[in-house]
RNA sequence: GGGCGAUUAGCUCAGCUGGUUAGAGCGCAGUCCUGAUAAGACUGAGGUCCCUGGUUCGAGUCCAGGAUCGCCCA
């Protein structure tokens, strides 16, 4: 006996009991080593999450994804090391910590503490990821949870010590100066990678027209434009394209120098002086507009040429080295001074006399005011443009004159690309992207002037200038000159590192490490290395690199995860850390906008798994096309669980229903699938099998789930549908075993199938369809292996012939709609003329399932049959005309006289027709049907099925008794009766009911187990009125006991 | 300005290396079927497969140019 199933499951109580039973028989520790002795292996490396908030649904996606695909290797008998990873080092958990502690900026840690901080930081760390954990568990990833890597341990942290040392010795680590995007808040610099995308947002901002008055003239001006006006102390030149048109206009006794695609800025009249070419310009000396400042003095401004200079404002720019990048860039070209105007908190420096102190967040007025005063502001204007912001803090940047570290990439960039190449990367369109990115991208800014991060070991002598970088603790300890004894046994953050001091090699002073951390990039890039014991067990490094799979979502992760991987280990070992790289669009609300806490649309985990169900959520997620933007919602996922789950259960539910009320057991004896049916649905399984295992290979979820969706389809409503007589039937013969068997048959494949994608409802089914009675089968589904194909059982042409047979059933119901005749009603004969099939067996099969599906006495194939409809054609004038021109008229008049049936029953045996000599294929033609007798027809897809509408008596009295069958059946179920129970029934109607009734005693009996059926007088005792084609009916029905 | 995608029904999307009359789900209207089914079937309305050229016996699919949207980078 099978457990029996109810019918209406509760999903999420069957998930918290199956991760109990996961539990108390330890079936994910047995999982984890079930192929600890296997010959072959699967790398997986899992990209770290950062734990600094709960995870989120759309990090549910991906681990959906990430358990998915590790669950079938395991299956397959991989061996595998199932380790999770925990991000947790650098400024987004700083500034997590700060908000909880209410500061406002870097002092505040300072005042603090940074020991008491940096503590801090990682009890988050710590807190966050066992809440991942604990989530994770609850999505039935499996993963070896007491074993997840942190980028905050020691290990992590030194390996990339490790990779820093191999930079500097190959010359690829610099300090360098550089105009960097900077916080004001955070007190940081950016990089690169930070920047792009999230760091945008459209800000409205005063943008400032300024007249530079040109050396030696009394009333000639350059007019600048710019939107960051506390700049304009620091500029030092202007830039024109010495290739665009400018002009010299008059305009209030004054003269302007302007691009000429920009007058439109002006205001009121002017008139056009002169037109030259921007290089003219080129070299001529202005007055600065802060000359006065002290830090101005001896500063000669000029006109210099770029070539990036555009229309936008007056195609003049102001050019400040110390507060821009491409400024910055020009300076160094042009061999300008650079002046740095402002600190760490975005105050003016020393030298700028009033504005000393000031913050650039401020001081705009008093700028525009001193512009007034000396009669060189033009105007002022809003602006609404998109502005760099701090990703993690939102503050706007500015942009800063900095001293930074870098690695530098020219040296290697070819390289990289090379092993970039050698990377599978899905979709594919990621190697184009990320080989974009590598060709563009500058060198890679590592350090970071915060406190809770990788301690970049460099150490600078502030006298010789030289640096060395420790490459390990090892080497940290023998260079030590003071100070180890405070910071062994701590880990190798701020503060505890800096305790110790080295010697420099060169004048033998003591060293410091910088104050520098470095990029949390640098922490997640070193993982294929970190985690393989790169340093320590070389052997087992090389066993599991370089991965074989990783996988994350895209936006980002090009110019991020991926790509630090990319770069340390070419620089590392020139070799890829990856084979196969997958990678998943972005989460979005089911009407496809963006999910936001405070929008509102934003869907927690907790709340998503205990409302829709995990399997569900997970099914969702592996049907989803990688490539696109997911829209996730509650109705998205109960209309899975509708159409997916429910109907799968329904199926096993009924097995079991069934098989329980005749004692099947399964056995390969009763292996024998002589029935078409059989033969047909587990040639289906097996090409299913084949099908979902060449795209898991091919890491193509979506392509697998949309084939078993399908199956699942096939299964319930044509397999069973069709096989309901069958296991009905009251004798228990071999027949019926070989059925149980077959449906068995396919429910065990499911669930070994499905167990990757839906872990809880598949070893809930297998719980019981297998372990009921193998009790030396694995203990869970999971500890099972994946199903292999049996080429020998797929049978092609059985598979077209029935999905035939459900076409012409569908035709077949179609015509009884066109011809107002119900199903219920029994009818004569179905004639279909078509394309058949030349095995006879086949044939009979094909009639017998028709028969059944239409409820028709005969069904007669035959092309031959004439006078039951006619053929109307008519030209396809749209297809044609294009193709025949004015030879379509002709045509079409031939055509007129012709017979219209003879023509079509040609073109449709032979494919086209010759009419004038002009051949006209068959699809030239629109082919309809009109009835010409007592059929009814319909033509589509090349079979036109006709149906005999006539109906005599015992055909109408046979459509009586099945209405009255249908009437009981629905007493039994609504009384609640089991399905064998038997049952008495009185009814009372009119005449030609009772009659019909009565001829049908036997018939009515059998479908409804009827002991004995009898008309008596009912008046109103009756339990159950009904109506039969209009007439009522009164009936009685009673359990025998 | 450069690179990468996308554009198919009201909505969300399938459509493999070119091959019958381009599909599914949801939604809408109607009908039917059902002793596994919270289901299911059938019918109907709904399509310029973004546009323009080209290759081909044949193009939603391949090529070129363009439009719009999104992403990535200057």
């Amino acid at each position: 006996m099978f457990e029996p199933v109810n019918s209406r499951p509760d999903f999420i109580g069957l998930e918290y009991e199956m991760m109990k039973f996961w539990d108390e028989e330890s079936i994910v520790e047995k999982y984890l080593n079930k192929n600890n002795d296997a010959d072959k292996k699967y790398s997986f490396i899992d990209g770290p999450i950062t734990a600094n908030n709960p995870m989120g649904v759309h990090h549910a996606w991906g681990r959906t994804y990430k358990d998915l695909y590790q669950r079938y290797k395991t299956m397959q008998g991989y061996e595998q090391r199932y380790q999770n990873g925990f991000d947790g080092q650098g400024l987004w958990i700083e500034v997590e910590v700060e908000k909880e502690l209410g500061f406002k900026s870097k002092k505040d840690i300072e005042k603090f503490g940074i020991d008491k901080f940096v503590e801090l930081c990682k009890q988050r760390v710590d807190k966050f990821s066992a809440i991942q954990t604990k989530q994770s568990i609850r999505l039935g990833y499996w993963m070896d949870w007491d074993n997840s890597y942190h980028t905050k341990s020691d290990e992590n942290n030194y390996t990339i010590w490790h990779f820093l040392k191999v930079c500097c010795e190959k010359g690829l680590l610099y300090e360098g100066n550089d105009v960097m995007p900077w916080c004001r808040r955070c007190g940081t610099g950016l990089s690169e990678h930070e920047i792009v995308t999230e760091g945008y947002q459209e800000v409205t901002h005063k943008s400032v027209f300024v007249k530079f008055q040109i050396q030696n003239t009394d009333n000639e001006f350059l007019i600048i434009w710019t939107t960051t006006p506390w700049t304009l102390p620091a500029n030092i030149a202007a830039a024109v394209n010495p290739e665009s048109i400018y002009i010299k206009v008059e305009q209030n006794q004054e003269y302007y120098y302007i691009a000429k695609n920009t007058v439109s800025f002006l205001k009121g009249p002017y008139e056009i002086v002169e037109e030259i070419k921007g290089e003219t310009l080129v070299g001529m000396e202005y007055i600065g507009p802060f000359d006065n400042l002290t830090i101005q003095k001896d500063v000669i401004h000029k006109v210099i040429p770029w070539e990036e200079v555009g229309d936008e404002g007056t195609g003049i720019v102001h050019i400040a080295p110390g507060a821009g990048k491409e400024d910055y860039a020009l300076g160094k070209k042009y061999n300008l001074t650079t002046i740095a105007p402002i600190d760490d908190s975005g105050d003016y420096v020393d030298g700028f006399d009033k504005y000393t102190g000031m913050n650039v967040s401020n001081v705009n007025d008093e700028i525009f005011n001193d512009l007034k005063e000396k009669n060189i502001l033009y105007k002022i204007e809003q602006i609404v443009h998109r502005y760099p912001v701090c990703w993690r803090c939102g503050e706007e940047l500015v942009f800063r004159l900095v001293s930074e570290w870098f690695i530098s990439v020219d040296p290697f960039r070819e390289q990289i690309m090379d092993v970039t190449r050698k990377i599978r990367w899905i979709p594919e369109f990621g190697l184009a992207r990320e080989l974009d990115w590598l060709k563009n991208m500058d060198d890679w800014m590592i350090s970071k002037k915060r406190y809770y991060g990788l301690a970049l070991p460099i150490y600078k002598c502030e006298d010789c200038n030289e640096f060395e970088v420790i490459g390990s603790e090892y080497e940290l300890k023998e260079r030590a000159i003071e100070g180890w004894d405070l910071f062994e046994g701590h880990s190798p953050h701020k503060p505890w590192v800096d305790y110790v001091k080295i010697e420099c090699t060169n004048c033998k002073l003591p060293l410091s490490r910088i104050k520098d951390v470095g990029n949390p990039w640098l922490d997640a890039g070193i993982v294929p290395y970190s985690t393989l014991k790169y340093r320590s067990d070389k052997d087992y490094w090389s066993k599991w690199f370089p991965a074989d799979w990783i996988s994350e979502s895209f936006p980002g992760q090009f110019r991020n995860w991926f790509y630090s991987m990319l770069a340390m280990s070419t620089v590392l070992e020139n070799t890829e850390p990856y084979q196969n790289v997958f990678s998943y669009a972005l989460m979005r609300d089911e009407k496809g906008d963006e999910m936001h806490k405070s929008k509102g649309n934003a869907i927690w985990f907790e709340d998503a798994a205990d409302e829709m169900g995990v399997d569900s959520m997970r099914w969702l997620y592996s049907r989803q096309n990688p490539a696109n933007n997911l829209n996730f919602g509650f109705n998205v996922a109960n209309e899975v669980k509708r159409r997916f789950l429910i109907p799968l259960w329904n199926v096993y539910s009924f097995f079991v229903t069934y098989a329980n009320i005749d004692d099947f057991v399964p056995s390969q004896e009763n292996r024998k699938y002589t029935n078409y049916l059989d033969r047909w649905i587990i040639s289906e399984l097996n090409e299913l099998v084949e099908f979902v295992t060449n795209n898991l290979d091919n890491y193509d979820s979506a392509a697998a789930s949309y084939k078993v969706e399908e199956f699942i389809e096939l299964l319930s409503n044509w397999y069973v549908r069709r096989n309901r007589r069958r296991f009905w039937k009251s004798e228990n013969d071999a027949d019926k075993q070989f059925a149980y068997q077959a449906l068995y048959e396919c429910l065990y494949t499911l669930c070994h199938l499905l167990a990757p994608f839906m872990p809880f409802i598949t070893d809930k089914i297998y719980q019981n369809l297998v372990r009921t009675h193998d009790n030396k089968s694995p203990k869970s589904v999971h500890l099972g292996n994946w199903p292999i194909s049996d080429k020998n059982l797929i049978d092609p042409n059985l598979s077209s012939q029935v999905r035939l047979s459900k076409t012409l059933v569908s035709l077949g119901r179609s015509v009884r709609q066109k011809s107002g005749i119900r199903v219920r009603q029994p009818i004569s004969q179905i004639i279909i003329s078509g394309a058949f099939i030349s095995d006879n067996e086949l044939q009979e099969y094909m009639n017998q399932q028709i028969t059944e599906e239409l409820n028709v006495k005969e069904v007669v194939f035959d092309n031959s049959i004439e006078g039951i409809f006619k053929y109307i054609v008519n030209l396809r004038f749209d297809l044609l005309g294009p193709r025949l021109g004015n030879d379509i008229n002709l045509v079409a008049n031939t055509l007129k006289n012709m017979d219209s049936d003879l023509i079509a029953r040609e073109a449709i045996s032979k494919g086209y027709v010759e009419i004038d000599g002009i051949k006209i294929d068959k699809e030239e033609f629109n082919i309809q049907i009109e009835d010409i007798s007592h059929f009814s027809s319909i033509y589509e897809n090349n079979y036109v099925v006709s149906l005999n509408t006539t109906l005599d008596e015992n055909l109408i009295n046979e459509g009586i008794a099945r209405e009255f069958i249908h009437n009981v059946q629905n007493i039994r179920k609504d009384s609640g009766f089991n399905i064998e129970d038997r049952i008495s029934i009185e009814f009372e109607g009119d005449e030609e009911l009772s009659k019909a009734i009565l001829q049908f005693e036997k018939y009515i009996s059998s479908e409804t187990l009827a002991l004995n059926l009898q008309k008596s007088n009912l008046n109103k005792k009756s339990d159950f009125e009904s109506t039969i084609l209009g007439k009522s009916i009164s009936l009685n029905v009673s359990k025998v006991h």
